[in-house]
DNA sequence: CCGACGCGTCGGGAAATGTTGACGCGTCGG
DNA sequence: CCGACGCGTCAACATTTCCCGACGCGTCGG
């Protein structure tokens, strides 16, 4: 059971209910109408994004309400951090063959 | 064999790899020192890489030098960007409070 | 109080992944 | 020309991931 951030954003499923919950909590039965997989299925992604604590669950009377905690995808925007100086000098390189082309 | 951006991350060695790519092109032999690791095992994890087009490979005599081609990032900082707003409304809460405590 | 509902978890099976030793191919040095 | 080197790929195996049906537990409605 993976229990990192970077594998629970590995399967499209998960990151799917992560948008999913951007707009708010919701049940389990609900999310799992979204995708043509079993309840089941469902729970078990949806703790494998509790153990990477990218949501949490609020128990509403049988229900239980999982909501978005988005703190943990800072690891990867920290990682991801130094490669954008690359393509920002891509970008800077392009902007100047433009320049060159169309002064 | 995964293929996309998101599964390729997810695996440590893979991210070393491209973290050691980021000083510039490297051989084979040269990056699997840097683990313990069999090289077989990181010419397969270079695979991956370069069936998600992270990185590029240039053929010197009997040598491959790795180049990293941080393009496809842009696919996981494009998916992280709409929750970037959530830990940015965070930040400001957080503000807020320390504002009221230490006015 | 009892059946229906919502949910987590377990057992098991299929598929994907990670790793290694063995092999083959091209390249370099003597 | 020939042995050593650097590398990719393959067969094989162990481990992990993914998915489902079945079961059990707590909760709600009548």
């Amino acid at each position: 059971m993976p229990t990192d951030v970077f594998s629970a954003l590995a399967n499209p499923v998960r990151r799917k209910l992560l948008d999913c919950l951007r707009d708010g909590p919701r049940a389990v039965n609900d999310l799992a109408g979204e995708f043509e997989l079993s309840r089941p299925a469902i729970s078990e992604h949806l703790q494998v994004l509790r153990l990477a604590r990218l949501v949490r669950e609020e128990p509403r009377g049988r229900q239980r309400y999982y909501h978005l905690e988005p703190d943990p995808l800072a690891e990867v925007r920290q990682w991801l951090h130094p490669f954008e100086h690359y393509w920002r000098a891509r970008l800077h390189a392009l902007r100047d063959v433009l320049d060159e082309e169309n002064p």
